[in-house]
DNA sequence: CGTTCTCAATAATAGGCCTTGTTGCGAAGA
DNA sequence: TCTTCGCAACAAGGCCTATTATTGAGAACG
C-alpha cells in the first residue's frame, strides 16, 4: 500500500492520514454521520501536535485559523465532542477550568499488520525494531515521528498450500 | 509505483490494501479505463504466487478457475496485455514458444515511505531492519512473506515550525 | 495450437438530483 | 467567559440514469 504522490500540496486528504481517513469515515458512516473537511482538520491538528499535547477549544480554533483552515468555533466545539464520543480524542478533566482535549492513546505508534493476501487473515504485532527504524528514518530527514505502521503482506500456511498444490 | 490488490477476501478491504486498490483504479481512470474484478483477480494471482514465478495465459486461466474466480480466457489475455502495458506485469521473452508473464520487479519488497502529515512531502527509503522484522513476523506465524511496506507518518521541519510557532 | 477478434450482454463510472447531516453566524444559556 | 442553540445555507453520500468500457463465448486468424 505504498503512496506515491508527486505534487505535495492539496492532496492532504489522501496523504495526511491514509488509514485514519478510512477509519474515520467508516466509523462515522456506521453512525449515520459524515466525514467533513472540518472534522478532518480538527483531528489532523491533534495528530500533528502529537499524543502528549492537549488543547482547548479556543486553541484548536486559533491554530486552525492560523494554518488557513477555516472552521467556525461552534464547529470546533461540535467536532471535539463528536471525536471524543468516538474515542478518537479524550477530554481532560483539568480542575482549573477550561476543558482540554488530547489525542486518545489508542493511536498506536507502533502497531503493525501481517495480512494474508489469500484469505485476508490478519495478525497484529508490534516491533521495537520497526519503531526504531521508523524513528531513524524520520530523524534522518529531520522529521518528527508521529506514528509508523508496517503492513506485511504475506501468504498464510493454508493459502500457501493451495497455491503450491 | 507499486500497486497492490487485495485478494478475494472480503474483510481484507480495510487492512490489506485500502490505498492500493485506489491506486490501480486511479491509474486506470487516468487512461479512461475501468477497474474490474477480472483485472483485479489476474493481478492478485501474480501477487499471490510471488515475484519470481511466471505463468502463461493458459496457466493464469486455469489457476483462476481453480480458485473459483471465473475469468474467460480471452479476458485473461486482454488483462495480461493491459497490466503489462501498465508495467505492473512483465512479459517474458522465452525462446521456447509460449509467452509468459511475471510480476514486474518494481514491486519493492522493502520500500517504505516517510510522509509529512502537514504538507504531504514524501521521502522514500529502504530498511533492512524493517524487512527483517517483517520476515520475522511472517515466519513467526508460518506465513510466507510477499512484501512489507512501512508507512511512517511524521512532520517535516517546515510544518513542525508552523505548528510550534 | 496459442492468440486475437466479433458482438450482444454486462457492468463500472460520471453526472444529476435529493435527502438530510453539517456548518457558520449570531443569540442565548450557564 | 466559555459553551451550546436555532436556523438558513451548504454539502456529503446515496440513488438513479445514461454512457460506454469490458466481458464471455465462440469464430477467425496466423
Amino acid at each position: 500500500m505504498s503512496v506515491l504522490i508527486d505534487s505535495a500540496a492539496p492532496s492532504t486528504e489522501v496523504l495526511a492520514a491514509p488509514l485514519a481517513a478510512g477509519e474515520l469515515r467508516a466509523s462515522l458512516h456506521g453512525r449515520g454521520q459524515r466525514l467533513t473537511p472540518q472534522r478532518q482538520r480538527v483531528l489532523a491538528l491533534f495528530k500533528r501536535i502529537g499524543e502528549g499535547s492537549h488543547l482547548s477549544a479556543e486553541e484548536v480554533h486559533q491554530r486552525l485559523l492560523g494554518s488557513q483552515e477555516k472552521v467556525s468555533l461552534a464547529t470546533v466545539y461540535r467536532s471535539l465532542r463528536l471525536l471524543s464520543s468516538m474515542e478518537l480524542l479524550r477530554e481532560l478533566e483539568l480542575p482549573e477550568g477550561g476543558r482540554r482535549f488530547e489525542l486518545a492513546g489508542d493511536t498506536h505508534r507502533n502497531h503493525h499488520h501481517l495480512v494474508c493476501v489469500g484469505c485476508g487473515r490478519t495478525e497484529e504485532f508490534e516491533s521495537s525494531a520497526v519503531l526504531a527504524a521508523g524513528e531513524q528514518a524520520a530523524l534522518g530527514q529531520g522529521f518528527r515521528l508521529i506514528e509508523c505502521v508496517l503492513n506485511v503482506r504475506a501468504l498464510c500456511p493454508g493459502c500457501a498450500a493451495v497455491q503450491n498444490g
